[in-house]
DNA sequence: CACTAAGTAGAATGATCGATCTATCTAATT
DNA sequence: AATTAGATAGATCGATCATTCTACTTAGTG
């Protein structure tokens, strides 16, 4: 029942409009209507529309990551199948009938190009998304973890931008077979090495597993 | 002197507006204060503020393709070079002090999500791009040109969305490592295979008509 | 000169913006 | 029962929103 507090009831209602319509397109009376709250409410509990905003973007990210953390995890044991099936969890999400793209990349690209709140939130979210992909990249052996993260969260703001004009879910796959070219010309052999041979089966068995996705 | 006329200096003001602090917090007065004109030439002339929009992105799809074909025709003259000097030319736009991503992508990521207007807009822009980089792949001699044209849009919508959340140029080096990667995976050999002398001076003769578009 | 087309300045429209201020009510604590 | 914190509805603020209107000026054409 914490989740029906006025804050959250005001935070889920801010959450639809703002990724539907548009942060700026947005007003304060459409979220306290569609929240059933009173207005004073939102000023106590948030001071200002960028307390929302901001407060709106910290929750986005969290669970997403969240949601991505897991769904990585659901699909593969190995690290290396885990990187592909980032691709994966990608055609999930953008198969939801109601995709509206990433909320911090569309936040940066409508706000004020001065503007550094918003990109600040962004920059850390990304950084946070980046920080799992090195280390996946790194348990699955390949020499330069760090530089591979960011080529490979390069393709999926791609995807996610792709998909966003396209609505075309198959951008995912897309995707993925960019991320497969990519990881057959990494170098190979940091400390810790790549999977070994017994790992090799469960590879199989965990990308025909991460081939069915929502 | 055509360029200085009213609708040119509203076209060029709104543009500016429009990119710098986003479409939807540009109001009509702050463009017409930046134009100079009166506010019934704009609506004579635009209709409303979403015929302004529209003839906003249309003006700004042939710009930038303009220039996009203008830089690739420059930097090679085989297809296959053209192909990676793609990205040599994104670290030049993600270069400039103002630069605020693609003028489409940010409209998409601002407006309602139920909207078609903006969304046509970008598909029929992207489309073009495509077209672009599908004519040099195929000239290039890869088996699947459009796959491969699909697949490096993708890479440069993400390095064109990383850059303006970072702010850093070398997005498009990491883009262009990534691009090469995928080229050293794509298979070759369609019908007109790779350029041969003869082809050649038929592919510099078209890539040059390219060149000058608006 | 008369006519036309295009641009100008500025008032005015009703709606909505984010934000503030009451005044009342409810629920939990003391 | 008295107190207190939080939520409520709703009026109100000045500013801005996109749009329309009128009346005046200018440039070009017959």
């Amino acid at each position: 029942m914490q989740d029906t507090t006025s804050a959250e009831k005001i935070l889920g209602a801010a959450r639809r409009l703002f990724v539907r319509n548009g942060i700026h397109a947005t007003g304060i009376d459409q979220i306290i209507a569609e929240a059933g709250t009173a207005r004073m409410t939102l000023y106590n509990r948030f001071g200002s529309k960028d307390g929302l905003v901001t407060a709106f973007l910290r929750r986005e990210g969290e669970v997403w990551r969240g949601w991505f953390a897991q769904a990585l995890e659901r699909r593969a044991t190995a690290p290396e199948d885990r990187l592909l099936g980032i691709f994966d969890a990608l055609g999930e999400w953008f198969s939801q009938d109601d995709y509206y793209g990433c909320a911090f990349i569309n936040a940066v690209a409508e706000s004020c190009k001065d503007d550094d709140l918003v990109r600040d939130l962004t920059l850390e979210h990304k950084r946070q998304v980046l920080a799992m992909i090195e280390r996946l990249a790194d348990e699955a052996g390949f020499a330069e973890p760090a530089r591979l993260a960011h080529q490979l969260a390069l393709i999926m703001d791609g995807a996610i931008t792709v998909a966003l004009v396209t609505r075309d879910p198959s951008v995912a796959h897309m995707a993925r077979e960019t991320a497969k070219a990519l990881l057959s010309t990494a170098a190979r052999g940091n400390a810790r090495g790549p999977a070994d041979s017994e790992s090799d089966k469960k590879i199989d068995r965990r990308a025909k597993a991460a081939a069915e996705p929502a």
